[in-house]
DNA sequence: GGTGTGGGTTTACGACGTAAACGACGGGGC
DNA sequence: GCCCCGTCGTTTACGTCGTAAACCCACACC
């Protein structure tokens, strides 16, 4: 009885997959160790930390490693970066810095704050999708203030984010409403997605089509009749729906002027 | 000028928090090491495991340190845990598993499927906050299955959960939507809340009443206008509006039979 | 009284993060 | 020409980590 994998209908693209957009890293050359010859600064070095962990995860970063794929002895780097807990905040800094570059995101509100939020829900998205090694770090390091909430770890976006919403008619207080509800939203999606993806992936790949007889579910009924939904990856459309419902909710926030709790 | 820190009005307790309640660890005489002589075995060491994190922050605990607060030697831990990591695994688990020990929290739904998940989702919530140094790990651990979604990595309460939507009239598909929206904002949720409640202890305490002149604020007019409103905690408020928000979204899904995306 | 055997210790190894001393090299000032 | 001094990377070294392997020892059992 050959399975037919792709049961799923319609596999409809994601359009923030990163195969869906032309991928700006992972195209320089790099190649295995010594191959860069440039001479080393900062920058390179963070780049080159977020193609390691992409590459090989988060535990197998260490900076003598690090140093070899830049060609370099371990010491070397830390002429430019004080030690490794300020490599790996220099690797969150950089990957959420992409939002910078990406054309679909504007830090002005020229659309209207529902475009505006919108935008940047995907740009995060994006990014989480593109490095979902890197992911659970920007969600879990300390941040710098208390009101710098991850996964928007720059007072930039809160700033933007913030005007924008205050622009549009809400109040301060509804406006930081909405920026917690917001940052609460993106994080709670991103890092399961990203951990489910990770999930698919890892468990030592299991070589043929026995369907995990790991552990055993006899005590769960009902999760063995859901397993074929449960398993379902629709992370994209329940991202849609609930980012919808989410601006919908604020929408009537924002009209009736009031903060959400009363 | 005598400031009064009392400015935040009523400080009305919150429910969930840890001296809100009769906290069952940390009774324990334990003390400094050496103290506990009785014999060592897997549920000793994973308490000791949890005491320790909470203590000292994750980033401490080492096999050795971990073993002379046992007074007992690193290697013997490994007769009982074949390792650092399943150690860890471990000592999610131990906490996630406090659920079953919670007096508010039932496993079968007796008082209907909301008042379900609000028990749980504040049993959940009292452990996010009864081990704040825990719970980045329980939250980013990758988890067995990909349908084992943190927060709740249990079979028992996913199965539990889909048992009572499904028995409360919503269908397969629904219920499994719903399953992974309530899980999204747990977690999201708690673990904003956890790492926002770290981030005003941590950073060396700054010693005297100069709020925060680390960083230079002069570029974001906005944030320093609503400074005030964005570092006020109003996190138990907000937990509980979300909350109510999610279920009343579901409750609309149920009714009308329909998965929330279509 | 041997003799396993379970439970803890000792010793040892390789890898880690990082401090400190050490080249090597390249461009001024004389 | 020469010297001297930054800059940048290397070497060496130390203490700590996780953990494999050998060891030790007290008690139970025949």
């Amino acid at each position: 009885m050959v399975r037919n994998e792709d049961t799923v209908p319609m596999r409809r693209p994601d359009p923030d997959s990163p195969e869906a957009r032309g991928s700006s890293a992972a195209v320089l050359p790099a190649g295995p160790p010594g191959t860069g010859r440039a001479p080393l600064d900062r920058r390179r070095i963070l780049g080159a930390a977020v193609e390691f962990i992409d590459r090989n995860g988060l535990a197998a970063l260490t900076m003598r490693r690090l140093g070899a794929s830049l060609g370099v002895e371990a010491m070397a780097l830390y002429r430019y970066v004080p030690g490794r807990e300020q490599l790996l905040d220099g690797v969150v800094e950089t990957v959420v810095d992409e939002l910078y570059g990406d054309p679909d995101v504007h830090l002005r509100a020229a659309g209207g704050w529902q475009d505006f939020l919108q935008r940047l829900a995907h740009g995060v998205r994006r990014i989480a999708l593109a490095h979902p090694e890197v992911f659970p770090l920007v969600a879990t390091r300390p941040p710098a203030a208390p009101w710098v909430r991850p996964p928007l770890r720059s007072l930039r976006w809160v700033e933007s984010l913030l005007t924008a919403l205050v622009d549009s008619g809400f109040t301060a207080e509804a406006a930081v409403a909405a920026y917690r509800a917001y940052s609460s939203f993106l994080l709670g999606h991103l890092l399961l997605e990203v951990s489910q993806k990770g999930v698919q992936i890892s468990p030592e790949d299991a070589p043929e089509g026995v369907p995990d007889t790991g552990t055993d579910l006899s005590q769960y009924p009902l999760v063995v009749e859901l397993e074929e939904l449960l398993s379902r990856d629709e992370s994209a459309a329940e991202f849609e729906e609930a980012l919808e419902n989410l601006l919908g909710r604020l929408e009537t926030v924002r009209r009736e002027g009031r903060v959400p709790g009363e």
